[in-house]
DNA sequence: CAAGTGTCCATTGTTGACAATCTGCAATTT
DNA sequence: AAATTGCAGATTGTCAACAATGGACACTTG
């Protein structure tokens, strides 16, 4: 099953909810959220609430406007799609490219593990669970980089293709693609690894 | 002078200020901001602080740490600025683009309007003015297209470039750039355009 | 009837008090 | 002497009350 995740403090678990309910379409592009039904629900004040609120506008699902509380983003207009596409395929090559030789065992272990994930997401037809651990594949290869404002310019790119997530009419093609971008990675084939990620991507 | 800049709330008055004092390295990378300190200066409760912070960490410009607070980000590492440098050019030039053929007349009076600010800038070698109006410049092409979304990705690629402008040895270079941009949209150049656009990024 | 104005209500914006957490330093232990 | 523990102050996290704003709808006005 899925890891352990550990947050560090109330508006981190709030926006990680919020997080999934929007990925999963449970909240709809244009939902509004209102702050104290939000605090109702959760048993909190509005306070973290308004700081989960900042968290997922940052990543780009929600949409603030003064005085009028927050949305769900929007997706994407298919004119600006392939950009996005673009945008992300340049960041995480230039890391997997940056990391490739000082990947460590570790770093494997845990990738081999999300891959694991992915598998059983697949296998189940489970769209939901085969998003979050798609994200948190490519978030991992992202974090592995030292400089961790690459993060912070990934993630709302990242978001914003995961908004629209039904690029495969054969959800099992999902895992297929990831391990192939780990397989090559096992074996040192940098190129193909690139490839292989380049072809996920889209 | 400068164009007269709506603020609809206290916190966006906060973060435009606090950015400025970050771009002209009045505040330097790592320097920690307290929330009293501000509240304090500002005449304001600490919540509009922390809503400003929100925002600054949004463009990249402060990092938040729980229950530490915010400090200045760290310049960009060399070794990713050449990838920073390549996201903009692919959003500035995907924009510009995209609205060729739909500028308007209000567009080209606006964007005249601030080379004219670059120019008296770079005249009277004011560094920090240059890097207010070069941001409006580029911000208000960005702006130009209909998808708002363009606007929340380039913003914090933008930012992490401002950080550290010094690129120049002549500044009346950074006029010269802008011109040529102008110059060519105004004759309905796009390849033209699109060349000196990027030129201009670096 | 159309356009504007006023009022009410739902919702967000702001505030100050209190709680929880972190940091540095001194006292204690091994 | 080195490592650990315990405190005190500074700082952020959370809360609930109050203020300000915006939207809907009825009302006036030409």
């Amino acid at each position: 099953m899925t890891a352990f995740e550990i947050y560090r403090t109330l508006p981190e678990q709030i926006a990680a909810r919020l997080q999934r309910e929007v990925l999963s379409s449970k909240l709809k592009p244009g939902d509004p959220l209102r702050e104290m039904d939000l605090s109702e629900r959760f048993g909190v004040s509005r306070g973290p609430i308004r700081e989960a609120f900042r968290q997922l506008t940052q990543q780009g699902l929600l949409v603030l406007e003064p005085n009028k509380g927050v949305r769900v983003a929007q997706n994407p207009s298919v004119e600006v799609r392939p950009l996005v596409v673009q945008l992300r395929r340049k960041i995480e090559t230039f890391v997997l490219d940056s990391i490739f030789d000082r990947i460590t065992d570790d770093d494997l272990v845990m990738w081999d593990s999300i891959l694991a994930d992915i598998k059983a997401a697949c296998e189940s037809s489970d769209v939901d669970a085969l998003t979050e651990h798609d994200l948190r594949f490519h978030r991992a290869i992202i974090q592995s980089h030292d400089d961790k404002d690459l993060f912070a310019l990934w993630q709302p790119i990242m978001m914003r293709m995961l908004m629209h997530y039904n690029r495969l009419d054969d959800i099992m093609e999902s895992y297929r693609e990831h391990k192939r971008i780990l397989d090559a990675i096992h074996s040192g084939q940098k190129e193909e690894a690139i490839r292989a990620l380049e072809a996920n991507i889209q």
